[in-house]
DNA sequence: AACTGAATCAACCGCAGGGCC
DNA sequence: AGGCCCTGCGGTTGATTCAGT
């Protein structure tokens, strides 16, 4: 049984990229075109010994037209960031929304600077030879990334964001600026994996839930919506192309709190270990919010019910 | 200058999903 | 309906480069 290899493995050539394969690879597919097969592609070019997901790979992510190589703006930076938070590690999308970026140079620049940025820059725990292994940091980093990715991907429907016909495009309305996310630079004991209860961080995070959960409303309070949706009336954050369409649209139908509560809403987190949700999601929130139970369940409810979450089970897959 | 550990990034791998037969 | 094949995606690996001592 088992899927048939893609290419004979051993009559291809592995590793990195050579000038000349390179060269036939470009001016190959820019005079044929790609065919629409990659797996066939390699054997109409002559002496190029490649695996067909390795020439698309080098295509798409080296020799296409309008690659941009090289440092990323900071208006980049802020881009991935909030579309990070808003829609997890989907880096197709976020490449699309970077004009001659890929997604791999996007995951790299995330994994290797961003994120760091992101959480600090903390000196390092234990690490092995080649800085991989288990230290506290990137411990850290994984419960603090399963909890974002938790509150902002499993609970929403993204595709609620923007037209469907730009369904899992970028929600400008979630875009934040990178000084936000970085006002209070993360700082903990360097020699041992703090416990939530010590981890004070999560006040930074507290302060991002705020700010997105500032777009919601109590029935109870009687507020303007202007005082509780104040980006959508001072036009900030309007650098995007229908922002304000989306956040007229948001403000027109704005979500009571009472629907997060409700044990059978769309939109309540469910605590109980039956309901599906996923164990790591809920680890990773309950150590953003140092296992404050009311805030984590408030928190994760309202924002799947701000970004038209479904609160529905789920196995942590996708 | 040599060594070592950390950072970077290109490339690989396995899987999921969709299209086609 | 079900199996096969291809594409695209995200996670991971490993070679290379960089920086610190």
């Amino acid at each position: 049984m088992g899927r048939a290899p893609c290419c004979d493995k051993a009559n291809v050539k592995k590793g990195p990229w050579s000038p000349e394969e390179d060269a036939k690879l470009k001016s190959y597919i820019l005079k044929h075109g790609t065919g629409g097969n990659w797996i066939a592609l390699p054997q109409k070019i002559e002496g190029l010994r490649r695996c067909g997901k390795s020439c698309r790979l080098r295509w798409l992510n080296y020799l296409r037209p309008n690659i941009k190589h090289g440092d990323f703006s900071e208006e980049e930076d802020n881009l991935i960031c909030s579309m990070y938070i808003s829609i997890g590690s989907r880096w197709s999308i976020i490449a699309a929304q970077l004009p001659g970026r890929t997604d791999n140079d996007i995951k790299n620049y995330w994994n290797t600077k961003l994120k760091k940025k992101l959480l600090g820059d903390q000196k390092k725990g234990r690490v092995d030879k080649r800085g991989r292994g288990n230290n506290p940091n990137r411990e850290m980093e994984k419960r603090v990334v399963g909890g974002f990715n938790y509150l902002m991907t499993d609970n929403m429907d993204i595709g609620n964001c923007g037209s469907s016909s730009q369904r899992m495009s970028y929600c400008p309305a979630m875009a934040l600026p990178m000084s936000t996310l970085l006002q209070q630079p993360m700082q903990y004991n360097n020699h041992e994996l703090p416990h939530p209860s010590n981890f004070d961080d999560h006040t930074l995070i507290r302060k991002l839930l705020i700010k997105l959960g500032g777009r919601f409303y109590d029935e109870n309070d009687h507020h303007a919506v202007s005082d509780r949706f104040p980006d959508i009336t001072d036009g900030s954050s309007s650098r995007n192309p229908g922002h304000e369409q989306l956040v007229n649209d948001r403000a027109a139908s704005p979500i009571p709190m009472s629907h997060l509560l409700q044990s059978d809403s769309h939109f309540t987190l469910g605590l109980n270990a039956n309901n599906g949700y996923s164990k790591e999601g809920l680890e990773g929130l309950e150590f953003l919010l140092g296992y404050d139970e009311t805030i984590v369940r408030d928190s994760a409810g309202l924002l799947a019910g701000v970004y038209g979450g479904r609160g529905g089970p789920s196995d942590g897959t996708r």
